[in-house]
DNA sequence: TCCCATCCATACGGTAGCGTATTGACAGCG
DNA sequence: CGCTGTCAATACGCTACCGTATGGATGGGA
């Protein structure tokens, strides 16, 4: 689909650009099966021939894809939260947004479940440490230490992973989008993974701590223990 | 590999069961694509003939391997702790569980990632809405709402299944299981993952109610931490 | 205009797997 | 001993795909 070679008849002719994107296209919507040379040919209106010279193999066209969509995924979901002034509110946002939407999630899923081959796995891996570092970034900036900072980061981004796979594999588990069960649970996302005001300092920040006003060093830990 | 037909030399004749249990093997470790007639066969150091004589047809073995499978999953990996009788300790451990061994996660992974097969999809889904609905039962008997109990029972499988991903595909993001990085973030996770004592009634239990009084119900919270 | 680089079509051979048809081995039982 | 049912081997055709070889078509510059 999308703008490469939807109407068959245009004489124009095919770049290896055009050859990567309806790779990705095809991933999107048949997994990597989908990326075959004579299938996509037939998609695009064309013949092998036409792939084995703008290609050496298949493989080269795998990774030209992946390329592509690394460079296109580098900053999603995220880039539009950068100029979030209040680091708090951007967690928020971006939690809300990333487990909203399933726009740039299919790609994702499709990659992710044919990690088996060691190119794909490549990506995969970069694009989500990636994306953890990003998290990692923004829960410092809500005054985490490096390590909480990591450890919910973690948290966040194998929540948004799991979400993907449920929204997937049972619908019927998840809300439909515009419930309010649906709002609730975003809310309660949002409650969920940002930790406590006063779970900033301590070195194992945790989400609940009820009466522990104080803020020791590492104090706060064993406050709970009424 | 199990105990199937390793060596390839015994005389006994092949059952049903022992094409689906290689079947199985054959998930654990290559994915779907394993699930190949000709090479099952191979492996079993028999031909074709066998199979045909005892499937009709590759779908029928997945069918069965997939019902082996299921049986097999049911329960797990929550049946040994059916008896714990502290709910709280019971959702602490089964986290705990859960996020730490990936023995039982291999085949689950490898269905997951084949989902768009309508047959797969059918099973990979009836284990894990009955692996949900577990956890809901354990978050309603520490007190939650049925409501906030779907809540944080979706939140936990979730974070077990984006873990599961992250361990395959980041395993650099992931702890050294005997490291004291890696103790800490299951503590973090069984705190992470349980509501506060004093979130218990209000509509939207939350993680984090900072300064909130709380309620003595069932303050036993967290033992841990040696 | 002629030529050459660019791009594509056609035809071919090769591999891997599915499923069928037929024959073969072998054990138990009459 | 021979029959019969059970299980496996062999041989075959079929499909889908990868990759190669080779021969058009077409358009722009010398």
């Amino acid at each position: 689909m999308s703008a490469t070679r939807d109407t068959i008849n245009d004489k124009t002719r095919l770049s290896a650009d055009a050859w990567a994107q309806a790779a990705l296209d095809a991933i999107a919507d048949q997994g990597i099966a989908g990326v075959a040379v004579e299938p996509l040919a037939r998609r695009l209106g064309v013949t092998k021939g036409s792939f084995y010279w703008h290609f050496s193999n298949r493989e080269a066209l795998l990774k030209r894809a992946l390329e592509r969509w690394e460079e296109q995924e580098t900053g999603v979901p995220f880039q539009s939260l950068e100029n979030e002034p209040d680091p708090r509110r951007r967690l928020q946002r971006v939690i809300r947004e990333v487990n909203t939407s399933l726009r740039t999630s299919r790609i994702y899923q499709a990659l992710s479940a044919a990690a088996d081959d060691p190119l794909i796995a490549a990506f995969v891996t970069r694009v989500s440490t990636r994306r953890i570092e990003t998290l990692r970034q923004y829960y410092e900036a809500v005054g985490l230490s490096p390590d909480n900072a990591s450890r919910w980061a973690r948290l966040t981004y194998s929540v948004f992973l799991g979400t993907l796979q449920i929204r997937r594999d049972m619908p019927g588990e998840w809300p439909h989008t515009d419930s309010t069960e649906f709002s609730e649970y975003i809310a309660f996302l949002e409650r969920a993974l940002l930790p406590d005001d006063d779970a900033m300092n301590p070195d194992l920040a945790a989400p609940a701590h009820p009466g522990a006003a104080l803020t020791g060093t590492l104090a706060a830990n064993t406050a709970t223990k009424s």
